[in-house]
DNA sequence: GTTAGCACTCGATGTCGGTGAGTGCTAACC
DNA sequence: GGTTAGCACTCACCGACATCGAGTGCTAAC
């Protein structure tokens, strides 16, 4: 921050919140006129001047306004997050829009995708709490048909998961039952790793040559299953708002962007929020998507019951209302930490279908 | 078609064939030199002059060539759906890269948009089967806490349904069972409203007063599964290819238009194809939906073993390689019908949670 | 250190003639 | 009578050129 007064952080705020604004260049006289720092734009210009060569500002041609640099931004934004969040007027707006309708996992992200990116106007993803691993709590061979039966797992964390079995011919519903309680009593507590291992050692004590078939099965699908953890669910709202901002006039870009974010996979690695910040903001090229290097992504961290951590996030221009997104995203990722939160009297899941 | 002669259509469908490939208007030289009719352009230029008149051809200004209207295109889709689908070479590329990687109706909805997108370079849109209504097979109740237990519904065509219910406390695995196991014996066959219809008079019969609490709580969890209906899947793919057309250069109306492919439930109900034919192609204004004035969907139909009728689309421009669309959705069609059709070796679901 | 004044730069906008693709019409041709 | 060559006409597009004005950097005075 070397050769940064007081006056330079201000005359550079005020360029940023006009560029912000008007995304145009901003000229020294806006500043010395709009801005009122009772110094004339002769004065202005000077400090835009040690500015650039500070690297905050850039300037497109001699003749034109300047504009910040993704460095001023990070000056900006580092400011905006030590003094702390200025409280908005949308907190209510927030919590009025946001009114739940279910509990459900998949409703909920569905939702808040759709409220952040219209209380925003930029493209809003929300992601799903990563599961740590996930405990057996219960296990139990639902019957399908006589050669199938559904095997419904639910964990510590309420999440269940179910995937049909083979069975052997002629294993009545009793006998799967029978089985499901001892499965149940074996292996309450571990992870689906520590249940692969244990399968062949209950196998052994098998008394009929059905059952034994029918424990193969099943281990067989409890390493498949421990070996491809369910993706997480991913929602995104607004994606069509990045058109509306005059940085994506530019089809070439405009598709390249959209086409990342329509990358499901891909826009999930580069939402999730590293490490246990509350919020994360990357400035253009820090985002290390090269689609993205006119883009910001500000991401902020919210907390089911089990201690798992979710991510919800926005994506817009560089010139993004920061103060305004950070805000918005605080008081969210509060309403999802309530919603997903401990309520001991809620259903104890929180995913399901309808 | 009053007017219209043998010869009029086949200029007419040059002129279509050459404006899909380039969008520049076409002059009636480039007809009479590319695509050898065997007249000169004057002549052409007087069919061209007449077509106009017949409202086939639109002339953007004076001293530009011509631009076919919406009632060509459908005059030009309604003769290639009369005289079959030419044989087309991507029969082999679909059958090449459209293969299962899984069952799963998630997963081969997903990987079908994705195929179908960047095969025709236009946005594709596949939309899961709509259920008849399912009927019961099997109800099992899976403890989950000392509050909480898990109600998980079979049915017949394979879907899984499950909700948390609040039980009574103290009421054991071995109990849970015992209902469950009377439950499926009375409800099944039955739809959810008819198993909501049953419910009270099962109610009575019960001895203990945990027992009627629990009947009761199932009851009301029944019937809101059968008010609310699980929403069809459905997955976008490509929606980023509509920016390499120059019909979107316009921002505007490149946003309208995406919004409306990111407004999932709009989405699907205009892509939701009508009645039981196998193709349909929507031109322009016949889709009904503003945004997508100069837009045409194609759909196809695929069918499921239970012969549920789900839906999969091209959105592209009005110019629209429909010969292509059309020989690649039919294949297409083909093949998710086979894979997600009567193999009756297979698991019986046609969908779970990873 | 601040500011008024001024020359200078350069993108944006507007005007203008030239170019060429394309049309419509007429008259000649078969 | 249908087809075609020929020609005048239209009009978007393009490059050249002048103009305008927002904005800068520098200098000199306060």
């Amino acid at each position: 921050m070397a050769g940064m007064d007081e006056r330079k952080f201000r005359i550079l705020q005020a360029i940023i919140d006009d560029y912000i604004l008007t995304a145009m260049p901003v000229g020294s006289r806006t500043i010395s006129k709009k801005y009122d720092m009772g110094l004339s734009s002769a004065t202005i210009r000077n400090e835009m001047s040690d500015l650039e060569e500070l690297g905050y500002l850039d300037q497109p041609h001699v003749s034109a306004g300047r504009v910040p640099s993704a460095k001023a931004y990070r000056l900006y934004v580092d400011e905006l997050l030590r003094g702390g969040l200025i409280a908005d007027d949308s907190a209510e707006a927030v919590r009025s829009y946001f009114t739940a309708r279910s509990r459900q996992m998949e409703d909920v992200i569905e939702q808040a995708a759709q409220v952040l990116s219209s209380l925003t106007n930029y493209t809003a993803v929300v992601l799903e709490p990563g599961g740590a691993q996930p405990r057996i709590r219960n296990l139990q061979l639902v019957p399908v048909s006589d050669q199938t039966a559904l095997m419904v797992i639910v964990t510590d964390s309420g999440v269940v998961r179910d995937t049909v079995v083979r069975i052997p011919a002629r294993m009545d519903a009793d006998t799967l039952y029978s089985v499901s309680r001892s499965l149940t009593e074996a292996l309450a507590g571990c992870t689906l790793q520590e249940a692969c291992e244990r399968m062949p050692a209950l196998t052994m004590g098998r008394d009929s040559e059905a059952e034994e078939k029918l424990m193969a099965s099943l281990e067989g699908v409890l390493s498949d299953r421990a070996a491809a953890p369910r993706p997480r669910r991913m929602t995104v709202g607004g994606a069509s708002n990045m058109l509306t901002y005059p940085e994506y006039n530019d089809m070439e870009k405009a598709r390249g962007l959209l086409s990342v974010i329509e990358t499901r996979d891909r826009l999930a690695r580069i939402i999730q929020s590293q490490g246990d910040v509350a919020f994360t903001v990357r400035i253009g090229p820090e985002t290390g998507v090269p689609e993205m290097s006119d883009c910001s992504i500000v991401t902020a961290t919210y907390t089911t019951r089990q201690g798992r951590h979710g991510t919800l996030g926005v994506i817009g221009p560089t010139r993004m209302q920061y103060g305004r997104v950070l805000s918005i995203l605080s008081i969210m990722g509060q309403q999802l930490s309530e919603l997903l939160g401990p309520e001991e009297d809620s259903p104890p899941r929180d995913e399901s279908r309808k």
